[in-house]
Formats: structure tokens, sequence, C-alpha cells
DNA sequence: TTAATAGTGTCTCTGAGACACTATGTG
DNA sequence: CACATAGTGTCTCAGAGACACTATTAA
């Protein structure tokens, strides 16, 4: 993207370049993944071993490598603290307020991943844990999000993890409708009514059938497998899959 | 947001926390400072002084302040540079690729702002000056997008800045139907079909005068002022102006 | 008076919601 | 068989587009 110069004034600034004349700040990127459990949003959360804010859950981070871009740092992430490799990642939002960690200037790029229910998540591997979200409020008014702890109690979440929680649905929200953010929550065959599901649980609230069934299909992006469910008890339903758009 | 931490761990880590252990980018806020200009969206651009890129034409930008939050720096960037104040300034998305600067590793935050046409724009001040922009997609599909400079002949803009102004579009035409962004590239008050002229400058087609006024008008963002255009050589046109959102 | 745009009334078409009805599995 | 959910057909209603018509100013 960016050439090489070949231009001499270039050369020369660039070899007279100090990069350490100006104080920095820290950059992390902080990764908020996301699936469905029980029918309620979860995100996998960690619990901090070290100062600052000891012991609070906070979403898996770190910091961004002189030589990743910050796709790569997210994604290093997810592998190394998540176990979790090939999903659905986007950038979210960049969270820079100076006093936000109190170690240093931290600045946060907040990014998000979607991964189906139950595909080998790590349960509670190295002190990781999924928690239910509870979302305060409705459409896309924004605010932060709470984790749900043991006894359905809130937890507190560190730094202003709360916030970027707050981010991911209102995100999940705004795109479900233009986006493929609703098939990255579902396995690779799905009924309509599981994918009924998970809208209803990302936006939080009901959705006509009938009206939700001709949308959908008419987006042109639900091929029949051809199979049905067995052994649910009732008539069972056609699985679908999601094909990738059109590219006109 | 975060508190001051009274743990007597929590503190002593602080006190020998070394912050310069690890090697840091730089990071950068660019501002995409965005108006309309004869029917097409254009952009304030600075030719830069100085390599890298000397004498292409960039977004004003500058680096983050250590006891600064983003938005201020993106803020103080647009009073220093383009003597703007006061104006809509939102954050658009965070470039990292490790080689975007060749000076060293640079991380920009890169923000947009919106100005009514010809209010007390600085034309040529300091080397900054306005070009329009030619948007290549249609809808929201996205991609780069050229400056247009002299006798019609695209622009090659510095490091990844035309990215960013494409970004700047999708999230404008995005925006455009339950946000306030419309607004914000008009003076207080205006006529329906000057607010009709820059959504089809925003999305890049034309549309329905009929159901584009009764959308509007339903909206309830709309108050008559009463006053009406003068010495238009046409009906003169009712003047609106946009009230604050309602708060329920 | 004419040119030009503002603004209104009304018809049609499309898509969502509502609801009744049929289909097909398990027990 | 009953029961539960899947899936279909059809009516109604609201909003967008289309279009004809009227209103009001400058030149």
């Amino acid at each position: 993207m960016i050439p090489t110069p070949t231009d001499p004034d270039e050369r020369a600034f660039l070899d007279g370049y100090d990069a350490e004349r100006f104080q920095r700040p820290s950059v992390t990127v902080d990764v908020a993944l996301v699936t469905l459990i029980d029918r309620r949003l979860a995100a996998l959360l960690i619990q901090r071993a070290e100062p600052p804010q000891k012991n609070r859950w906070s979403l898996p981070g770190g910091f961004v490598r002189m030589e990743e871009s910050l796709d790569a740092a997210a994604a290093r992430v997810l592998s190394a603290k998540a176990d979790v490799r090939d999903v659905f990642l986007e950038q979210l939002f960049t969270f820079g307020a100076p006093r936000r960690d109190p170690r240093t200037r931290v600045i946060s790029v907040a990014y998000y991943a979607l991964v189906p229910p139950r595909a080998s998540l790590p349960e509670s591997s190295g002190g990781a844990r999924w928690f239910p979200l509870e979302v305060p409020w409705e459409g896309e008014a924004g605010g932060p999000i709470d984790a749900i702890g043991e006894k359905e109690k809130p937890l507190r979440l560190a730094f202003d993890h709360a916030e970027m929680l707050g981010l991911v649905v209102k995100r999940l929200r705004g795109k479900l409708d233009y986006a493929d953010v609703g098939y990255e929550l579902l396995p690779t065959t799905f009924t309509l009514r599981a994918l009924q599901d998970v809208h209803e649980t990302i936006l939080g609230r009901e959705l006509n059938k009938d009206s939700f069934r001709r949308r959908m299909l008419a987006t042109g992006r639900l091929e029949p497998t051809g199979r049905r469910q067995a052994g649910v008890g009732h008539r069972p339903a056609a699985l679908y899959r999601c094909v990738p758009r059109e590219f006109s």
C-alpha cells in the first residue's frame, strides 16, 4: 500500500528520523468473543491474575506487537487466550480515555468475534469462562452491559469492558438485517426456527414468524439441504444452509 | 470510570510498574472534515510539507498527546489545522497496518467531521484546501475514494487516506436514515429541497420527491420556522429547522 | 403571461403482520 | 389417536412510488 521511497529526499529524512523523540502510549486489543448459550448472548471472560483490577473479569486482550496488524493481534489474542481460530472477527471501536488504565496511557482497539454455540468452546480453559449478558436497553439505545455471574448477580467488569460489550450488542443489532452476523452464531445447517431464535436473542424482542420466514427466504441466502431434523417430538423442520453472497 | 486503587497490592504494583519495558507504536488521529460544495461531497486536505510522502495531499492529522483523549486529539487537530470548532465529530475506524507509515509503526485513529457549506470555511488557510470527492461505488459497497484535483484529475492521497474517505462515505450512507448527519451539512434553517439535495448527494442517487417529503415530515424532527425563501425566481419554499431528538 | 419550483391529493403496488388452516413427526 | 411444531394461503394495513394538479413567486 505504501510504496518504498525512492526519492533521495525521502530516504535522507527517514534515515535521520528519531522514532523515540515523543512519548508514546501503549496499544492493546481487547476481543469480545460472543456466542449463544440457552437463548442468551454470552461472552468469554478471563479473571485477571495481576493488578491492576486483580480478580476482576475482563475481555481477553493483549499488547499489539510492532510487526503485526491490529487484525492479526486480535486473532492472536483469540487463539492464545480462548483457543479459537478462523471465526468471524471485526474491529469495533477504539477506547482511549487518558486514565482508563492506571499503569500508563493505554489505548485499546476493541474487537468482537462470533462463534456458533457449543462449537468446541473452551468451557473453562486457562481461567476463561462464559457468562451470559444482560442488555438493559432496547433497540440501539446503547450503554454498558454487565455480564451475569453466579446466582444471576451482575459481574463488575475490569476497565471499560462493559462499554465494549454494550457496543458489541449495538453493532450486532445494527448489522443483523444486512450482514451475516446471524449465521455466524449458528452451525452450518440449521432450521428457520433456530435462525429466528438467534435474531430474537440479539434484538431482545420477539419477531413475527410468518414475515420472518418470508423475509429470510426472500434474501436468497438460504439453501435447503433437503434434509430434516430427527427425533424432535413433533413435525421435523427442514434444514437450511447459508450460501455465500452473490457478487453481481 | 476507573477508580483510584486503594488496595495496597494494586498500589505496590503500580509503583513498581515500568512503562518503558515494551516497544510502543506511535498513535495519531486523522480527521476527514467533510462538507458539500456544488452538490458534491468535499473534504479538506493539506499538502504535506515534509517527508514521508512530501507534497502529497492528506487529511489533517497529528499525534495523540499523553494526557488527552482521542476525541480531544481529533478536536485539537481540527481546530489547529482547519480552524474549525464545535462541529459534529465522530470516531470512524482505526488503521494499523505495520508499514502504513515508513517512519515507524504508526497506528491512526480516523475521525470524520461535518460542517455546513460555506460556514466560514478556511478556503485556503495554511495550505489547506477543499477538494470534491468522487465515489466510484454504489450503495454501501465501500472502497477507497479519490479526491478530485485540478481539471477533474484524481488526486493521489498520502498513506491510506483514500480508504479513510471511503469509510466516511460508507458511514454517512449508513447513518443517513437514522442519525442527524444530514442536518449537520445544512445551515440552521433550510428548505425540504435542500435537505433532499443533501441526501441525494450523500447517497449518490436521486430520490422520489413526494415520499422523501412525507418521510422527513413524519420523523417529527422538522419544525416550520414560519418563514420562506426570498428572491429565488419561483415560488419560495418554507424554511424548516431541525428540532432536538425526543427522549421519551 | 410565462417559467420554474413548492406543495397537495390520490391511486397503486409491495411488504409486514395477523390468522386460519394443513402437514407430519413422536408418544 | 392426541399433541406439538412446521409450513402455507390469504386478508388487511401502512408506507413508497407515481402522477396529476394547484400555488406562488420573479422576470
